[in-house]
DNA sequence: TTGCTCCTCACGTCACGTGAGGTGGC
DNA sequence: TTGCTCCTCACGTCACGTGAGGTGGC
C-alpha cells in the first residue's frame, strides 16, 4: 500500500492497477492497443518494456474520459490530441524526468505545460473516532411538490476517521466486502502510517451499501452508480474548466457554485426519469 | 401520433419509431441483425416484408432491456431465450393473430402465457389547466448531514394539463426542444382528441431542461439521465418482479414500497459517487 | 532455477454499419 | 411514374481479446 516506488515511471501492469477503480473497463490489451493506433506513446527500457511517466498516465486518463463521457470514437479521440490542445504535465510536481519541456526530442510530446490545479495534500493523521451505529437509511413515501433536493459540495474536513474493523462494525459489512467497494473505487481510506482510515463519506457508502445488500444486491451491481456519476461529471466538467482555469480563490467558489447547481438539476431530472420508468415498471408496462 | 394501424402488425421501420425514445441505439440494421443471430424470428409478408406483432416486439423490448441493463452478450441472451423462461405474450390484449398457444406451428415461438400485468388505461381527458411559472429550481450549497432525499412514488393523477404552447411558455423552451425531449422518451404527452396534453411530470422535466439549457446543456446531453435510470430500474425489477407476480393490492403497495426504499438508496449512493467526483475535479485531480 | 510480468504478431470476435443492386405498394 | 420503404448479400469497421512463442528481472 504505501511502495511508492522511487523510480518515476510504471510498468503497465502497475497502471492498469492504478486506473482501474476509476476506469473498470481498462485492460492491459486495451492499453497496448491504443499504443498500436498512436493514441499513447511511451518510452520502453531497452529490453522493450513501456514505461509510462505521469504525462502518459494523465494522457492516458484523457482519452479513457473521452471515451466514456463524449462516446468518442478513437479516431476522433486522436485528431484532439494531434491539434495538441490538451496539455499532460502532472501540476504541483516536479516535471517527470522524461524530457518534454525544454530539451527537444524526436518523440511527439505535447505542448508548453499550463498547470491546471494543485494542492491535493495529504490530511493529517487524526485520532479514530468511533461511531455508533446511527438510524439506518430509512427512506419512505410521502406527498411531492418540495422542489429538487439539494446537492452539498463543501470541504469540511471529515470528523470521522475509522479503521476498517472500525467501519466493519458500524455498517455490518465485512472486511472483504469493504475492500471489494474499494477496489471498485467507490469507497476510499486513507493511509495513514500502517492503517487506513475511512471518513465520513466513506461511512456514508459503506452504510448505503450495507443496505443494498440487505435487499440482496451486492457490490458490484453498485458500481453503475460510480459510472453514470462519472459520466455527469465529465459533461459538467466541460462548464467547470473554463472558470477553473482563472485560479482565483472567487474562481473557484464559482465554479463551486456551479457545481452544486448543475449536480442538482441533475438529481431532479435523474428522479422524474426514475419516477417515470418505476411507474411505468409498477404499473406493468 | 393517433394513427393506430388497424393491421396488427408493424413494419420494421414502425418497430424503430416505436422503440427509439425507449431504446436510442436501436437500428434498422441491428433489427436486421439480432434476426440473422437468431434472436428475432417475425414473419414474412409475400413479398419478403417483415411483420412485427406485439409479442415479437416485446421479445425484442426483452433483448434489448438485457444488453443495456445486464451487458449480457448475445449468445447468453439467445441460450436465455432458447430455454423458454420468457413469456411475452401482451398482457391485457386479445392474443395476436399469429398464433403461438393454441394451434401448433413449426416456427419456435414462445412457451405459454401467463400474464404478467395489465391495465394501462388511457386518462380521461382532463381540462387544460394553465400553470404559472413557478419558481425556477434554485439550488445552493449549505450543510450536509440531512440524510438522503426520499424518493416519491404515487400515482395522483395530475392536475397539470398543458398544451405544447402552454409549456412552451411555462419553461421558455421551443416547441422544438420539446419535441426533442419527447422524441428522447424524456417527456411525454397525452393525446386527447387532437392535441396533446403535458402533465406535472413532463412540466417538472422541461422546467430542468430549460434550467440546463440556461448553461448552455443541450437536450441531447440530458439523455444520460434517463439511460441510467433505466439501468437502475433495471437493476430494481429483478427485486420486484417475484413481489409483483402476486397480484395482489397489498402486493402492489409492498412492491411500491420498496422501489421506494431502493430509489433512495440509489439516491444517496449516486450523490455521494456525484460529490466524489466533483471534489476531485474541483481539487484539480 | 522458479515465478511472475512483460513482449510481439497473427488471428479471432463481437456487434453492428454500409452500400450495391434490387423489389414492393400507395 | 415518383417517392418511399423495404429486401439481401457481401464486405467493412470498430474496439478490442486471445493465444502462441518468447524474453526479462528479482
Amino acid at each position: 500500500m504505501s511502495s511508492v516506488n522511487d523510480r518515476s515511471h510504471l510498468s503497465i501492469g502497475e497502471v492498469l492497477s492504478l486506473l482501474q477503480a476509476d476506469f473498470p473497463d481498462v485492460s492491459i490489451s486495451k492499453i497496448r492497443f491504443l499504443e498500436s493506433q498512436g493514441l499513447l506513446d511511451p518510452e520502453r527500457t531497452p529490453s522493450g518494456y513501456r514505461k509510462f511517466y505521469e504525462a502518459d498516465i494523465e494522457r492516458l486518463r484523457w482519452i479513457l474520459r473521452q471515451q466514456r463521457e463524449n462516446f468518442l470514437p478513437l479516431k476522433v479521440i486522436k485528431d484532439r490530441l494531434a491539434k495538441g490542445e490538451i496539455d499532460f504535465t502532472p501540476a504541483g510536481e516536479p516535471h517527470s524526468p522524461v524530457g518534454s519541456a525544454g530539451a527537444p526530442t524526436d518523440r511527439p510530446r505535447q505542448p508548453a505545460p499550463e498547470p491546471v490545479a494543485a494542492a491535493h495534500q495529504v490530511a493529517t493523521p487524526a485520532p479514530a473516532v468511533v461511531h455508533d451505529a446511527p438510524p439506518p437509511v430509512e427512506p419512505r413515501l410521502s406527498a411531492p411538490e418540495r422542489g429538487p433536493a439539494r446537492i452539498v459540495l463543501d470541504d469540511s474536513s471529515s470528523a470521522v476517521s475509522l479503521s476498517i474493523d472500525e467501519l466493519s462494525k458500524a455498517t455490518g459489512l465485512t472486511a472483504r466486502e469493504i475492500g471489494e467497494l474499494e477496489r471498485f473505487g467507490m469507497l476510499r481510506s486513507r493511509p495513514t502510517g500502517t492503517t487506513a482510515y475511512y471518513d465520513d463519506e466513506a461511512l456514508e457508502v459503506a452504510r448505503v451499501a450495507a443496505a443494498f445488500r440487505s435487499h440482496g444486491v451486492e457490490a458490484r451491481h453498485l458500481r453503475m452508480y460510480k459510472l453514470s456519476a462519472q459520466r455527469e461529471v465529465g459533461l459538467f466538467e466541460q462548464l467547470l474548466l473554463p472558470i477553473m482555469r482563472k485560479h482565483s480563490s472567487q474562481a473557484r467558489q464559482e465554479a463551486a457554485d456551479l457545481a452544486g447547481d448543475l449536480a442538482s438539476l441533475g438529481d431532479a431530472l435523474r428522479a422524474a426519469m426514475l419516477r417515470q420508468q418505476l411507474r411505468d415498471l409498477l404499473d406493468g408496462t
